[in-house]
DNA sequence: GCCAATACAATTTTT
DNA sequence: TTGTATTGGC
């Protein structure tokens, strides 16, 4: 279920600008460069000191050495903003127009699927359509899934397996838990998926698991449930994302002639953001660079911030000892950021122990140095960040040049609430996604179904999605047919059809939802005459049969979802409605409706067009590998920023791993950073004060400019910080009932605090301030943002208004009009 | 079988 | 505070 609706504002990453930009610049179009096509590379590159092939221009001597240097292993340690992007790709470019491999011969990994679309674009513009031939480019996972296919039966699956998708995983765990009479209270679905997952990063399957690992899950019942785990994916025909990888280590590792197959196939591998892999990932590439040894890993020790998902820093650190002879390129000349704010970033990064260390330099003018804010709350960091992102358009900056980058997801809100309210365009990257939604995931199910007959998730899921009458009692005897029989739920419902374990009722139900089934089945696969204009040749993995989009079509209505949603009254009904449109012309761009449930477990992202210019809001994990003009950081606190968590339980580790977070986010800024940190913030409801990060201490006071709008100056926050005194040691602190800053507003010098700072807040638009009077319930109203609405509720000067187009949203009343 | 009230918990997230 | 998951009543 979506947490939020903000229909029109969220999307992916994907539309985000990509790193190494200025660095690109430096590299010219390709002149008329020869196409190749996987049948005619260029003509090779004319030997001896002629001049250079396009893709080595503009690229300095590291960047070079790191393309030319070939053979062998090679480690390309690149800084960010360091040009590594341009680098990989010319070496790319560079194999292929010296004749050393042909494109189906290179591995080129990374991690995200942006990454492997932003490389495949440029590798495009410089080669041509010999991208189209590089079918070993992509994540691990798509390029662990493309093999699988290949070998899924060396595993026990066939090759049409189904990747499950976290929320699959948890259901079926769950089951299982309940089956094996364990306390799901005491042991979450969540625990267990945690585990299981960490043991398939690590490299493990169930048979691997030791007494130690298997203890951390009830009394020692941890092995034991993942190989139940296990044996209900190879029933269902299914997969999750760690098997992607796990399985292909395993066939591996057991079938020399796989592997040798790989090994000879791949000349030169190529591995993006090598200091996040994890330990199949690690192993996997061993494996297959065993042979050649021509793998080229790339990655930044101090980029690394992913070890809460299994990335082992280690597999950087201790490269040339897994690869002897390993050539070291270090790539430090950057191109994004001015020396103030590189400058800061170092200084940060500098208090973290067993470095690789690279020193960043650059050529670019001073310009501005850091700042840093202090502030009263997170309210007043809202609006003024606000504040200042307008006077930078006024100033003619383009949105799209602006990101906030927080620490957690939760603190987006707080600038949602204050952009609506003064109609700042802007855009949260990352939180739910499309594919994620409620509808989708249903709609999904339905074709997955369709698709794939033994996917009893997605039986699950929907054969009560429109209500059929079909509950806990009709599912329960069904399972039990099913598990008796050992058979998926598609095949039960057709025998127990037979039998008289169901109510009439429900019986006629599950007929109908069976023949349904059965019915669609067969547009999927019946003769391709039928599919309209016959000028779609048919595709492999497709059924043929009617176009897969006319069977979705087919699907949603004949099944009542989509008189569902219809006659749903809620708010968000019409946007589930669209959203399902949304689906089926995504589905457009694909061959067979395989092909498409394909790139939704995979990709999972759907490009939503860039429209207008808007403002960037996200975490600093999501942000990585991006760059910004300006750059904001809010929430530099003490159990913010760094986590609570982070200083509660990992240790040194965990906050070395913060302070790389740091880093990262501020080397995104190229001309203008700004941190900001709160004196008071509530956190679940409750206010709390709260000390400047430690991170704001490390930051090196030459490249920094502070600035603070509570009493005391600047220097109060760093003075108290380096005393570890708490400058509102008298406000009712953390836990405690005291409602801190309202009880301080209200009687005025409770806390030590003068009225002065009260003076300095912009005026409160949000705390108990009278609404206006003309306005009532059911009133329709105009909002320059989100159009007509109607009022559904009114607290003070917030409205809550349910508008025709986005749906419902909480805006302030000084920024509707009577409609 | 469905719905509403209540308890409960709450980084980071890619695939 | 918010959102979700589960429980108990109809």
């Amino acid at each position: 279920m979506p947490r939020r609706t903000a229909s029109s504002t969220r999307c992916s990453a994907s539309s985000a600008r990509c790193s190494g930009r200025r660095a690109a610049q430096g590299l010219p179009l390709p002149p008329p460069f020869p196409t190749c096509s996987q049948v005619s590379l260029p003509a090779p590159a004319p030997q001896g000191q002629a001049a250079d092939p396009p893709y080595l221009r503009g690229l300095n001597a590291p960047q070079r050495e790191a393309v030319l240097t070939t053979e062998g292993p090679v480690l390309v340690l690149a800084g960010a903003g360091t040009g590594k992007t341009a680098a990989l790709t010319a070496r790319l470019a560079h194999l292929l127009y010296t004749r050393k491999a042909w494109p189906s011969e290179l591995l080129a990994v990374t991690f995200t699927n942006k990454a492997a679309r932003e490389m495949k674009e440029r590798i495009g513009r410089m080669v041509g359509d010999a991208v189209e031939g590089m079918p070993w480019l992509g994540t691990f996972h798509a390029i662990g899934a493309k093999m699988l296919r290949r070998h899924a039966e060396l595993v026990g699956l066939q090759s049409n397996f189904t990747i499950l998708d976290t929320d699959d995983q948890l259901r079926l765990l769950k089951q299982l838990i309940v089956a094996a009479d364990i306390d799901e209270k005491r042991f979450p679905a969540r625990l267990l998926a945690g585990l299981i997952d960490g043991w398939k990063n690590k490299g493990l399957t169930p048979s691997d698991i030791g007494a130690d690992d298997a203890a951390a899950y009830a009394n020692g019942r941890g092995r034991e449930l993942y190989a139940q785990y296990q044996a209900r994916l190879a029933a269902l025909n299914a997969c999750d994302f760690g098997d992607l990888l796990l399985h292909m280590l395993v066939i591996l590792k057991r079938h020399r002639d796989v592997l040798e197959l790989y090994q000879q196939r791949f000349k030169y591998i190529l591995v993006d953001e090598y200091q996040d892999t994890n330990a199949v990932q690690y192993l996997w590439l061993r494996l297959l660079a065993q042979e050649r040894k021509n793998i080229c890993c790339v990655g930044d020790d101090d980029q690394s911030i992913y070890s809460w998902r299994g990335a082992q820093v280690e597999n950087i650190l201790k490269f040339e000892k897994d690869f002897p002879g390993a050539a070291v390129i270090k790539l430090e000349q950057n191109y994004r950021s001015t020396p103030h704010i590189l400058a800061a970033a170092s200084g940060v990064i500098a208090n973290n122990g067993g470095r690789l260390g690279k020193t960043l330099w650059t050529e670019a003018g001073e310009g501005e140095k850091v700042r840093v804010i202090g502030i009263w709350d997170g309210p007043e960091e809202a609006r003024r960040i606000g504040d200042e992102i307008e006077a930078a358009q006024r100033g003619g900056a383009s949105l799209d040049d602006i990101a906030i980058l927080v620490r957690a997801q939760h603190q987006t809100r707080e600038f949602e609430d204050r952009f609506i309210a003064i109609g700042l365009p802007y855009k949260i990257v990352g939180g739910f996604r499309f594919y994620e939604r409620a509808e989708i995931r249903d709609a999904l199910a339905y074709l997955r179904l369709v698709n794939q007959p033994a996917d009893d998730l997605a039986f699950e899921r929907i054969v009560n999605v429109p209500k059929r009458g079909l509950g806990d009692k009709a599912l329960a005897k069904l399972h039990q047919l099913a598990r008796a029989q050992g058979v998926p739920l598609t095949i039960a419902a057709a025998r127990i059809l037979d039998t008289d374990e169901l109510t009439p009722q429900a019986r006629r139900a599950l007929g109908n939802f069976v023949g349904d089934l059965a019915r669609w089945r067969d547009l999927a696969s019946s003769s391709p005459a039928s599919a309209g204009e016959g000028d779609r040749p048919a595709q492999p993995g497709g059924g043929g049969g009617l176009p897969h989009t006319e069977l979705a079509r087919t699907i949603l209505d004949e099944s009542g979802y989509t008189a569902m949603w219809q006659a749903d009254r809620s708010a968000e009904a019409a946007g589930r409605l669209e959203n399902l449109t949304e689906l089926i012309r995504a589905m457009e761009e694909y061959d067979s409706l395989g092909a498409f449930l394909e790139h939704v477990s995979l990709v999972m992202d759907n490009d939503a067009q860039a429209e207008r210019e808007k403002v960037t809001i996200m975490t600093m994990h999501a942000a990585k590998g991006l760059e910004y003009d300006t750059v904001f950081m809010p929430g530099w606190e003490e159990g913010l920023f760094p986590s609570q968590r982070a200083l509660d339980e990992g240790g040194n580790a965990s906050l070395e791993e913060e302070r790389r977070l740091a880093y990262v986010a501020i080397t995104r800024a190229r001309a203008r950073a700004t941190i900001l940190h709160a004196a008071n913030r509530r956190i679940y409801g409750q206010w709390t004060s709260s000390i400047p990060s430690r991170f704001v201490g490390e930051l090196p006071a030459d490249h920094i400019e502070e600035e603070t709008t509570l009493s005391g100056g600047a220097s109060l926050w760093r003075a108290n910080w380096s005393e570890h005194t708490d400058p509102f040691a008298n406000v009712a602190r953390g836990t405690g009932r005291g409602p801190g800053w309202q009880r301080a507003a209200g009687a005025g010098g409770l806390a030590p605090v003068s009225n002065r700072v009260l003076e300095a807040r912009a005026p409160a638009v949000s705390l108990g301030n009278k609404g206006r009077d003309d306005l009532e319930v059911g009133m329709r109203v105009f909002h320059q943002k989100f159009g007509y609405g109607s009022i559904a509720e009114i607290e003070g000067n917030k409205l809550e208004i349910d508008f025709e187009q986005a749906g419902r949203k909480r805006v302030i009343d000084s920024f509707v009009s009577l409609g």
